[in-house]
DNA sequence: CAAACATTTAAACATGTGTTTATATGTTTT
DNA sequence: AAAACATATAAACACATGTTTAAATGTTTG
């Protein structure tokens, strides 16, 4: 336990740790590569051509995603298909975009 | 409308929306002053006191944030009390608490 | 084994942004 | 109205980071 007059999330350690998981989200193509995982696995080739950006610069994205536990790869031939590691992310890409609250039909998000 | 065969976040504008109400949250010192702010509404120089920051450095994060509508600030006398402006942040910030707070045993990644 | 495909890595480049410092605005009290 | 306090603004600086380009690694197929 902190020891400090602080509230529950004021631990250093989680402060930056959440910090950090918050900043890789808050790159928009970044973003849209994780929205591309979130519904189903899909390789790297797929996300690159679905959203117009080279195979290098969604690859070294999805490194960091990986390795923030948001993403995780699995290698099903030469293909490597990217998904969601948990439901976490999920709720939070859910609660921000309520909070934006522009109209958007989630039906493909369960 | 969007003319691609894009998923349901896919719009252009939400996504650099919520990306960028991420990448607020995704600074330490600016998340460390979003949390002090989430319990209790609390002004900006008890904010700097308790995380020992200039009030100058303080009052531009709570700009930032304001602005965002992430927090609000209402005057009472000479000083101004931030606080969350809906549960929607409250939530996305549990959410990836909960999202740090996994035991991460599941180590079989790509 | 070699060729073709999918992904990764690395370095260079350009840009964005958090912090500091100094100054200004606004509010209350005397 | 002036002084003291609380917060806000602006510019300069230092650092982090997203993107591009080129080369390399790993996997399958002929």
């Amino acid at each position: 336990m902190p020891s400090n007059t602080a509230g529950p999330y004021d631990s250093e350690d989680t402060v930056v740790h959440v910090a950090d998981l918050f900043r890789l989200l808050g790159d928009p193509t970044r973003l849209r590569i994780v929205l591309r995982c979130l519904s189903k696995p899909i390789c790297v080739g797929d996300i690159a051509e679905q959203l117009g950006l080279s195979p290098p610069l969604v690859s070294h994205h999805l490194r960091l995603l990986k390795g923030a536990r948001i993403l995780r790869g699995q290698r099903d031939g030469k293909k490597i298909y990217y998904s969601a590691l948990d439901d976490h992310i999920r709720c939070v890409i859910d609660d921000m975009v309520a909070h934006v609250g522009e109209p958007l039909d989630c039906e493909e998000l369960g």
